[in-house]
DNA sequence: CTACACCCTCTAGTGGCTATAGGGTCAAGC
DNA sequence: GCTTGACCCTATAGCCACTAGAGGGTGTAG
């Protein structure tokens, strides 16, 4: 298959299966007479792979470790655990961070008694002098 | 004063601040007979403006927005209210994202025996053919 | 024969810094 | 007077994970 249909399959788009292609996580396909791209289903699979990875929002870095480790099929899986338990410990602390932001955010948005700029409780929230 | 002892005094990186005058974030102040940046009062103020904005997660673009609308104590809160309000639906955007790949990631986890990555359900999880 | 979809490579841009190279300035201590 | 070290300057490139564009070639349908 080509370029244009194994993005169509995966909904990973042209330019980044090539540039994935250059960050060597999917392998160099043969090229037809034309020099075109030629896809077989190995490469649709590890597409595949990659992209559910990204969603669950591993690094490319990451991704090309669960790859390394995938093709290795005796290896031990506590590796897999470790990056899994790495990312989620990430997760947590961008949770915790969000939901501190949110708070507040909030606080000053229910404190805003939306007259001018001069009283706005959020721009105040935000200028120095006013720990 | 110069401009390590305004970085001091934010905890902003010189270079960073180097960084916000070219993207003139703040005012490009004067300079001494040596070329070295002198900065007054309103450059700290204005800084720690930028450096609590950040932290709440603003992005530039916004943080330059609000410093407009700092700018003009006569005008109507209601830019900044929206300015934040959109932006706390973004903070939740990303928090519901946020847990709901916590939730995937913890349950392949969990399901995990620990033997090989021929039987890890984490690979698995990420692997095609597998919905 | 021409319009159009598709493919190619190469380069530069995004955000928000950070780091490096390659210099200049200034006060203290020997 | 001379070195050491802390500080300052500019300009440029790098980070991540793409995305967009320029400028061209290919293949097929009408």
């Amino acid at each position: 298959m080509r370029i244009g249909e194994l993005a169509r399959a995966t909904g990973i788009k042209v330019e980044t299966i090539r540039f994935y292609e250059a960050e060597a996580l999917l392998p160099a396909p043969e090229r037809d007479a034309n020099n075109y791209r030629r896809y077989e289903k190995g490469h649709l699979e590890r597409l595949s792979f990659i992209r559910r990875s990204r969603e669950v929002g591993f690094t490319l870095d990451q991704v090309r470790a669960l790859l390394r480790l995938a093709d290795a099929p005796d290896a031990p899986c506590t590796e897999v655990d470790a990056i899994t338990t790495a990312h989620v410990a990430e997760i947590d602390r961008k949770l915790t961070d969000l939901a501190a932001l949110r708070g507040e955010l909030v606080q000053r948005l229910e404190s805003c008694d939306g007259t001018t700029v001069a009283r706005c409780r959020i721009i105040e929230a935000l200028s120095p002098g006013d720990p």
